[in-house]
DNA sequence: CAACAATTTAAACATTTGTTTAAAAAAACC
DNA sequence: GGTTTTTTTAAACAAATGTTTAAATTGTTG
C-alpha cells in the first residue's frame, strides 16, 4: 500500500532529504525532548504526516540524525588518528580538526553529550565507532614513544580528553563564554581560533618538553 | 485565601523543600524539556497540584532550581579566585575544587551548559555572578605575574577555560568515556582523580616553566 | 487515456502536558 | 470547641504532542 521507497522507483529524494536537513537543524538546536514533530515539519516546509511517512516515528527520525552526528563526531577524528604522521603532528591536526568541526557545527558536542546522557541506549549502534577510536594507531604510537622516552609517560585514556576538551568546552559553553567576556559572534570565533593555538602549544609542550630520564 | 507562605506562619518547610529537592534531582537528570510536572511530583511523593501551589509554575520552579545551580557552579570558584594565595596554588585549588564539585554533582556542568544554550534569557539574573568571576582578583593577579615575567603571557579569558574544561569535560561526557574505555562507576572516579593531577601538572608546567626572557 | 502506485494533505485520534478548580483534610487561632 | 486559615487531594481543564486515517493529488506505466 504505502511504502515510501521501493527498489526501482527512486524516492523523492528531495522531500526525504528536506526532512532530514530540517530535523538535523531542529534536533541540534533543541534536542530530542525540546523538538516537536511540528517544529521539524515547519522547518522543512512540509505536512506533519510526512515525517512519519518517510521515517516511521519521531524516535526513528531522531536515531537517524543522531547516528549521523555521532559519525560526524568521530569519523574525522579516527581518520587522523590512523594517519602515518608523527605524534606531534597528529595532536596538532586533531585539535585543528576539532576546531574546524566545532566551527562548522557549534552545537554538535553539546548535542551528542546531552543525548548520550539522556538516553545511553541510543548509543548502542555507535559503540563500534568508539571502538575504532580506542583501537586506532594512536594508542600504540603513543605508548611506543613513551617507552622510547621521547614523550612524557601518559595513557591515551588521559591524553585524549586533554586533546578534545579544550575546543569542545569552548563551544559547549559558547553562550556562557560570550556573555562572560562580552564577545560578539565574530569575537568568539577569533577567540576560539587563538585558543586553539595556545592549546596545541600547551599540550605539545607538556608532552615533549620534560626532564627526560 | 491561598498563599502558601506569609509573614508570620512559617511555611511547611518540609513540603516545599521536598519539592525543591525532587525538582533538583529530576531537572538535573532530565533537563527542563525532559522533566514533567508529574515526574517531579512523583519524585517528591506529593500531589501534582502542590508544585504549582508552592511555586506558581513549572517555569518558576525551574528558575528557582536553575539559579541555585548556577550559584553552586560559580560561587566556590569565585571564593578561591579571591583568596590571597599564589597563582600556582590558586590554579591547583581551582582544579581541585572543580573536581570535588563535579564528583558531588556529576550532571551539574552538562545541565548548566545545556539550559543556558536552550534559553539564554534565563541566565539574566546570573550575569552578576559571572561578572564576579570576571572582576575577581584572579585576572589582575595573573597580569601582574605576566608583567613580572614569572608566568607565560596569557589572558584570563584564555586561561580560565583551560583550567575548567578538563574536569568538566570528563563529567559532561562521563557516559561516553565510561563506554569507550569500559570503565565502571568507581573506575571512572579513580580515572578522574588521576586526571585531575595530570591537568594540574600540565597547566602549571605550561604557565611557569618556559623560556623566560 | 485509464489504471495503478506513490506522494501529499487536512483532519482527527488518543495521550500527555502544564495548570486550575473545588472540595476535603489538617493546622492555627480565639 | 468552633471558626478560620493553610495545606492537600482528586478531578478536571485546555492546549500540545506523536501518530494515524482517509481522501486528494501527483506521478508512473501499460
Amino acid at each position: 500500500m504505502k511504502k515510501p521507497m521501493d527498489c526501482i522507483s527512486l524516492p523523492s529524494k528531495s522531500t526525504e532529504e528536506r526532512i532530514r536537513e530540517a530535523a538535523k537543524r531542529v534536533f541540534l538546536e533543541k534536542g530530542f525532548d525540546g523538538a516537536t514533530s511540528r517544529d521539524i515539519a515547519d522547518a522543512a516546509g512540509i505536512n506533519i504526516a510526512l515525517t512519519n511517512y518517510y521515517f516511521r516515528s519521531k524516535e526513528k527520525l531522531f536515531i537517524n540524525i543522531f547516528e549521523e552526528m555521532v559519525q560526524l563526531f568521530f569519523n574525522g577524528m579516527v581518520d587522523i588518528m590512523n594517519k602515518p604522521i608523527s605524534l606531534r603532528e597528529k595532536i596538532a591536526e586533531l585539535i585543528e580538526h576539532d576546531f574546524q568541526l566545532m566551527k562548522a557545527n557549534p552545537t554538535l558536542s553539546l548535542f551528542v553529550m546531552n543525548e548520550i546522557h539522556r538516553n545511553p541506549e541510543r548509543m548502542a549502534n555507535c559503540i563500534g565507532l568508539m571502538k575504532q577510536v580506542h583501537h586506532s594507531m594512536f594508542e600504540e604510537q603513543l605508548q611506543q614513544e613513551v617507552s622510547q622516552g621521547t614523550v612524557r609517560p601518559i595513557s591515551a585514556m588521559h591524553l585524549m580528553p586533554m586533546i578534545f576538551c579544550n575546543i569542545q568546552f569552548l563551544f559547549i559553553g559558547k553562550t556562557m563564554h560570550m556573555k562572560m567576556w562580552q564577545m560578539s559572534d565574530t569575537g568568539f570565533d577569533e577567540f576560539a581560533d587563538g585558543h586553539k593555538q595556545l592549546v596545541i602549544d600547551m599540550i605539545t609542550n607538556y608532552l615533549f618538553e620534560f626532564e627526560k630520564v
